[in-house]
DNA sequence: GAGTGTCG
DNA sequence: CCCG
């Protein structure tokens, strides 16, 4: 960790971290484009609202999800899946904005990931309390594709682990502008977050956003 | 199948 | 708050 200095100027700014050895972290990698990424978050929903998904045990999710893309995460009593359409309203979900998709792919190609063509974009609203418990994303078809995380709004410690459940973790804080990418043989790797700290931020007030893009298979699935 | 949650 |  490096001690930051009033004498220097943004240097947390666009600085990337190795946070694995195909995991990275990219400070304030999307500061430039927020106000124009959740401008997109609010079109997407707009047509499929946040809404809290309940777990196959038949826990509530403490986090408001929405997707968009040709594919959308959901869990349910019969389990965690990837569907075309929105289980509220039975509609396909929105379009993957071109904003959302252009970042997601420009960041996995800053990690070293080409031809990342995400078909999934999960959103993910926090708001105090809200947490994410330590879990792998292994519900894609393909794991050879990264998973590009955007954090937008207030600050969320991520809980960063191995591959094994029990295994040591790491903590670290997500900024309004962070990016994380994890892939390669990091793409299973556990990770969490914890709960929310209550604040304010000017651009989404009292929550955190968190955009997650995957691929779920080896086509070219954009649309 | 469900630990992306809850409890001690 | 952290761990299991």
């Amino acid at each position: 960790m490096q001690q930051q200095s009033d004498f220097f100027l943004s240097t947390d700014q666009d600085e990337q971290l190795a946070i694995g050895p195909g995991a990275f972290c990219f400070k304030g990698a999307i500061i430039q484009d927020g106000v124009e990424i959740i401008r997109a978050v609010n079109d997407v929903v707009a047509k499929a609202e946040f809404r809290h998904l309940i777990t196959p045990g038949g826990r509530r999710m403490s986090v408001a999800m929405s997707n968009c893309g040709r594919q959308g995460w959901v869990s349910d009593h019969a389990g965690y899946r990837y569907q075309t359409t929105d289980p509220l309203t039975g509609n396909a979900w929105p379009v993957m904005p071109r904003i959302l998709l252009a970042t997601a792919q420009s960041l996995a190609a800053r990690a070293g990931f080409g031809n990342f063509n995400p078909d999934v974009c999960l959103i993910n609203r926090y708001r105090a309390g809200d947490r994410m418990g330590l879990h792998q994303d292994r519900d894609e078809g393909n794991v050879t594709a990264p998973i590009v995380s955007l954090s937008l709004g207030l600050p969320a410690t991520f809980i960063w682990g191995g591959l094994q459940r029990s295994g040591p973790t790491q903590r670290f804080i997500l900024e309004h502008g962070d990016a994380v990418v994890w892939g390669g043989e990091d793409r299973l790797r556990f990770h969490g977050v914890a709960p929310l700290k209550a604040g304010e931020h000017p651009l989404t007030k009292d929550c955190r956003i968190n955009i997650t893009f995957r691929q779920t298979g080896s086509l070219d699935t954009c649309r």
